[in-house]
DNA sequence: ATCTTTGCAAACTTTTTGCACCAAT
DNA sequence: ATTGGTGCAAAAAGTTTGCAAAGAT
């Protein structure tokens, strides 16, 4: 969650740290909310003016490539982009009990959701997600 | 989940029943799965090559604010559209009990994505959503 | 006859791409 | 010096809107 680790560790992968990613990244890591690629833009663009959208847009998915970041649809057209989190959810199979891990965006939309229609407050740490994994489903068919 | 007595529905509400809302509403009943306006538009135009793409998306609209259709942003840019299911999930306050009512296509995304990305196969009705409603958030604030 | 809905064209929003220039290594 | 990254402008892709004509009641 360290804007410097993660540069460097960019440099190890042998990609540039050049200043776009690095203002992208430091923006990233100080608001740790979800941000739009307009949003990120216009943050950057304070302190460098000059940064072009199209930019933006190609670093983000540059680094979301790197497995830096992550981005989330959350309704409309525009997606939100934040520092991938370390936190994971458990998808468990109630056929064989077997547990996936599934990184902990996967339910931001969700959550989001369910805020704005519910006013309701998920709390994504007492999620625990049963299904059938990829195994048994095939196993034993049971339509969603 | 029956063409007809949709139809006869949205009459009493006082809404006109056209041929592109018969069409639509048509298609969405024939094919269960979620299609985007675009497939939506196509599938429209076969039988009705003149109903324009923007005709589509008013459609929809209408339906979806008279409770006959919901949309869901599924990556991308594009959203998908169905007929709004009769199913819904539970979202329990850990706090005072309460439980609030959600649609089933709220976890359609997530489930979705799921399967795409694990080839887990969530089983919705299996959820038990825990959180805190609206009142309990605002009591007793436990941010996410 | 009335008032909603539709077709069309055009605008808008969000994201992507081609190309020449610039900069990090 | 290389090669990857950036700015710009222009184009996709998806959706919305104003207006006049057509259609449902």
């Amino acid at each position: 969650m360290d804007t410097d680790a993660i540069l460097s560790d960019l440099r190890e992968q042998g990609v540039r740290v050049t200043t776009v990613r690095r203002a992208v990244i430091t923006v990233l890591a100080a608001d740790h909310s979800h941000q739009s690629a307009d949003d990120l833009a216009a943050a950057v663009q304070a302190d460098h003016p000059d940064v072009h959208r199209s930019t933006i847009y190609r670093t983000l998915d540059s680094l979301e490539k790197l497995g830096v970041v992550d981005h989330v649809h959350l309704g409309h057209g525009r997606a939100v982009y934040h520092l991938s989190a370390e936190t994971h959810h458990h998808l468990v199979c109630e056929v064989c009990g077997r547990v996936v891990h599934a990184p902990a965006d996967l339910f931001d939309p969700l959550a989001a959701e369910v805020l704005e229609r519910y006013g309701f407050k998920v709390r994504p740490d007492h999620f625990a997600v049963l299904g059938r994994c990829r195994e048994c489903a095939a196993e034993a068919p049971a339509d969603r």
